[in-house]
DNA sequence: ACTTTATGTCAAGTATATTTTACAAATAAT
DNA sequence: ATTATTTGTAAAATATACTTGACATAAAGT
């Protein structure tokens, strides 16, 4: 399912897939099938998403909309 | 670097490095590799193994001592 | 209309997370 | 001392994260 969070908290810094995929070190398409939802990123990739967004890893990556308290 | 968090939390659970694999539904050597730091796992074998040991990621997976705050 | 920038997606390749099998050493129990 | 459990580690195989290159579309600018 898709990751809202992430794509809004990249939006809120006005950076673009790629730009983001640039301050990270991935490509792009990564970026985008993250966003996406297709896939589970590394940890380490997530980290380095995360501190170039302000947020931290619960921030963006804990509980998928639904059973969010 | 080690995760002394993880090993710690597994721990405070009386759970071996074998029984929290099960649970996580990845073998042991994983959960070991993770302890020892060696590598980066997917974010969602993280999230399982939070919700395995009643953690977030923040608290196991975030930052590495030195730069803690 | 044209050009640029951002996004969505696909297929083939490379890098690496994870498994399996296996063995050795340490700890706890009996 | 010996048995069982846990941990550390390694090599080969498999699954999948991630890359590269490419094309299509939509929105924004000129």
């Amino acid at each position: 399912m898709k990751n809202l969070k992430l794509k809004s908290a990249r939006a809120a810094k006005d950076l673009s897939q790629g730009d983001l995929a640039q301050i990270c070190g991935v490509s792009r398409q990564t970026i985008n099938a993250i966003e996406k939802g297709d896939y589970n990123p590394t940890v380490n990739l997530c980290i380095a998403i995360c501190k170039a967004l302000g947020k931290t890893l619960d921030e963006l990556f804990w509980e998928d909309e639904n059973d969010e308290e």
